[in-house]
RNA sequence: GGCACCGUCGCCAAGUUGGUAAGGCAAGGGACUGCAAAUCCCUCAUUCCCCGGUUCGAAUCCGGGCGGUGCCUCCA
């Protein structure tokens, strides 16, 4: 067994070789917090959660870094908006994607930090930087020399002159080449004080790809094992990163670079200026944070996922499958009076294991782990033995644990996903009970007609009805 | 203009170090049900955008075309 990961450097697939046997260190470009999460976060947060976990899964020690970019322009811009410091600004928005975060089930990483609190590395590095020669100081400013760099351009694959003759680059008359980019920002008048640091070319800012550099050797070391991010960081943000950290250090950064596809919307990326971005504390008002991260494990990391409230509502659909299979396996175990404890079986861990060493290919691992669940419902419908089903159950939970699914208490689950669901729709829950009371009563008495007007009562406020031999009970179907 | 990626059943989507098309949704049939729901069983792409080529053999490799998207500016 050996995972395979693609490689954005080298443009394909490769083992995974960690420096130190048995660890992997792993950074991935987090959030700036200027404001809420949108789907296009969830996917990242989502990818690389689940690349963790499964790493874990495969017996490895991981340290896991994901940063918070807390100061930056547009952090900067909205704080001025509504009158308070920027660094209040990035953390009232990192407390909100914690929320979100929790409800998409992704773990916190090993470390998280912070952009501020890693400006002596920044400084440090640029020093470094501008002794070797790769950077020069302006007016405050810092700018990192593209030229002084031979390698430039090969993780993203362009040389210098195409990125020259691309219709728009900055003509900022302080850089010695267009290319250039900026490593620190010099403090400008009315900027505040509390994003203004003190540094041997004046006060400013760090520029923002430095405080990656920063962060991650920081953390992980000078080179570690993977760098995580979106595609579009791919440049410039990361091929800055390589240039300064690399011309500081003298060795590679990362062994291998991993980039997560776009979420689209109508097949077009998620973007502000397009207007059709979604936030994910908008989407969880309709939907499970379960079944958005189900949605985004359907499609491999690297492809594109299209947005669709038909896709969420199949993903939405999948997880009440696999609760109620859960719910189902344990009504049955309990009715066989079962005690034992399931053991998972080789070949669903191996199946598991095959789909995922494949790069995290998690919409195969998903269509795996769903089959397990119909398993479970054949088995429990064809009377088999308890030992059977509970291993199959056991097989479920513990490759969906992988996928980060299917980890709440079956009952609790479906219990959960039912009251958020009818509280969206404005069901009451009260009023079902009655409904169902007299239905129970017209079947009793043979009313069938009026029994049947009852169920398309309910239907027509998106309840469903369900006989079962332990009564009626209802759920709210996507 | 430069550089990439993508195009598989009505929809979503695996499969691209070549070996003879997973799965889900939808649809149809059956079992179960007073009717339903859920569940189970069965059916559902001789074919992978098009045209050439390489090969015993290609969805997978090569060339050309058509269509879509992304990056080149802040961006997950």
């Amino acid at each position: 067994m050996a995972l395979r990961v693609w490689n954005t450097l080298t443009d394909q697939k490769e083992e995974l070789k960690p420096i130190v046997p048995g660890e992997v260190g792993i950074y991935v470009c987090g959030i700036t917090v200027y404001d809420l999460l949108h789907l296009g976060h969830a996917r990242f947060l989502v990818a690389f959660d689940t690349a963790v976990r499964y790493l874990r899964f495969s017996g490895v020690k991981v340290k896991y870094v994901r940063n918070w970019t807390d100061v930056d322009d547009k952090i900067i811009r909205r704080a001025g908006e509504r009158g308070i410091a920027p660094t209040v600004l990035a953390a009232q928005f990192i407390d909100e994607a914690r929320k979100d975060m929790l409800e998409l089930n992704v773990v916190p990483a090993d470390v998280e930090p912070k952009a501020t609190e890693h400006i002596a590395e920044m400084v440090d590095i640029i020093q470094r930087l501008i002794d070797k020669g790769h950077a020069y100081a302006v007016n405050g400013d810092v700018y990192f020399a593209v030229r002084s760099f031979p390698p430039y351009g090969r993780l993203s694959r362009r040389n210098l002159d195409d990125l020259l003759s691309g219709a728009r680059v900055d003509t900022n008359e302080q850089k010695r080449d267009p290319l250039d980019f900026a490593l620190w920002k010099a403090t400008k008048p009315g900027e505040p004080e509390s994003v203004s640091w003190p540094a041997p070319w004046g006060r400013g800012r760090p520029g923002w790809h430095i405080e990656c550099s920063a962060m991650c050797q920081k953390h992980l070391g000078v080179t570690f094992d993977l760098h995580g991010g979106g595609k579009d960081l791919v440049f410039p943000h990361h091929e800055n990163e390589i240039a300064q950290s690399e011309a500081a250090s003298g060795k590679p950064l990362a062994n291998a670079w991993l980039h997560n596809g776009f979420v689209t919307l109508d097949s077009e990326k998620l973007s502000k200026s397009l207007g059709n971005f979604k936030t994910v504390r908008d989407l969880l008002q309709n939907w499970d944070g379960e079944a958005l991260r189900t949605f985004l494990l359907s499609t491999h990391y690297r492809s594109p996922i299209n947005f669709t409230y038909e896709a969420v509502a199949e993903a939405d659909r999948r997880v009440d499958v696999l609760y109620e299979a859960q719910g189902k396996a344990l009504a049955y175990l309990a009715q066989k009076k079962f005690a034992g404890q399931g053991k998972a079986l080789e070949s669903a861990l191996t199946a598991f294991r095959e789909a995922m060493d494949d790069d995290f290919n998690t919409a195969r691992a998903m269509a795996d782990l769903l089959a397990l669940y119909s398993q479970i419902n054949a088995k429990v419908d064809g009377k088999a033995a308890p030992q059977e089903v509970a291993d199959l159950l056991e097989s479920a939970k513990v490759t969906g644990a992988g996928l980060g699914l299917g980890w709440r208490p079956a009952t609790e689950a479906v219990l959960r996903r039912r009251t958020l669901a009818a509280a969206r729709k404005g069901i009451d829950p009260q009023w079902v009970a009655e409904r169902i009371e007299a239905r129970l009563l017209a079947r009793k008495e043979k009313r069938y007609p009026d029994a049947d007007a009852i169920r398309a009562e309910c239907a027509a406020k998106g309840v469903e009805l369900r006989d079962g031999p332990a009564g009626t009970d209802w759920r709210v179907p996507a």
